[in-house]
DNA sequence: ACAAACATATTAACACTGTTAATTATATTT
DNA sequence: AAATATAATTAACAGTGTTAATATGTTTGT
């Protein structure tokens, strides 16, 4: 019974790892049910013992994509003390981490929703995943009366709304057309929405 | 040679008329050249005539769906004398519409840009949509010293990320569940950057 | 009026896609 | 070793976008 459970939890894994990989090397536009289970070492009907279809496949990425991301930002601002102004560096860091990744923010933001029951916690774990990075940060903001608590879930959720609003229309829409121009228009948007 | 371009502007338009139709009542995800071509009265490989693939086809519809969502706006604020209130409305009722016609969100921010030479006009077309909408209510402000143009333009970016990353995650992401939620979110929003 | 040239529309075909059912192969249990 | 259960595979279906070859209609020159 024990046994069953973690030899299809393996065979799930190998799964995941050969979408993953795709995903990665060649975008979510790339990733099919052939093409992951050709990676996977497996014939492509097989899947379908193991996942209900492709797109709850392609959303247990998810996951790993994040911690890959928690590490990168992490190691961007390790050496800072909690504040604002490494609210502001995490914020930085999190849209290059998907300037990086690109094929992660379409994933994690472009691709549609399965109705599958598990969609929702994955959501969840998406849109919250700013705050997430940043909560440690806020808490020591309104300890220390930088914000209200009011003033900071405010903020804090214009911050979110307008960074992924403006990754969304850079690498979804090219504008602005160049990568600098980005860069300073980021870089105004945080410190025009902490200040 | 001008009956042709005229004959030629027509079919086009049949082809336009029947993918708006489409993508109106079923959503992006049932376009389809075969689809598109029975709703026009041709084949599917007539449309090749005319456009260079089909996400160019679905792309011109952009157009006059934004005529849709003008008249959309302008009919909810039309009683309103320029200034910061306007704005407001305009903002609420930009995310109205896109509240009342997602089908028309995923084509202007989810859907996949072609690598056709016309798409950076589409995609500076949907990118300045709010702001053009508004543009005559940030001059009056600007002129009545209400915001500096340098404040201006930095709001007016702020607003624009942050409305669209609240739609993006609202409708492609679920969050917040209800659609009252997401309301009090979008106004406390709006009122939070503008004031 | 007729044939040649051109423009346009259609069908057939290709290489894909996701998904399901039937079939085969592999373990497991009796 | 035989019977049973489990898992993996192939075959098939109904789609997709796109292209090439074919058929149709229109215009032109003689």
């Amino acid at each position: 019974m024990n046994n069953k459970k973690i030899q299809e939890e393996r065979i799930k894994g190998y799964f995941i790892e050969a979408t993953k990989n795709i995903i990665k090397s060649e975008g979510i536009s790339n990733v099919s049910t052939r093409n992951i289970a050709n990676e996977a070492g497996y014939s492509y009907a097989t899947l379908y013992n193991y996942f209900k279809d492709v797109k709850e496949l392609v959303f247990y990425c998810v996951q790993d994509f994040q911690e890959e991301g928690e590490i990168f930002i992490l190691g961007k601002v390790k050496e800072l003390s909690f504040g604002k102004e490494r609210i502001k560096s995490i914020s930085q860091a999190y849209v290059d981490f998907f300037l990086e990744y690109p094929n992660y923010f379409e994933l994690f933001y472009l691709e549609r929703l399965s109705d599958v029951s598990s969609t929702k916690q994955i959501a969840h774990l998406i849109t919250s995943f700013l705050d997430r990075m940043s909560k440690a940060d806020w808490e020591y903001c309104i300890k220390n009366n930088i914000y209200t608590r009011e003033n900071a879930e405010q903020i804090k959720s214009q911050l979110n709304f307008a960074i992924n609003g403006a990754l969304l229309i850079y690498l979804n829409r090219k504008t602005p057309e160049s990568y600098t121009e980005f860069l300073q228009v980021v870089e105004k948007l945080i410190n025009g929405i902490l200040d």
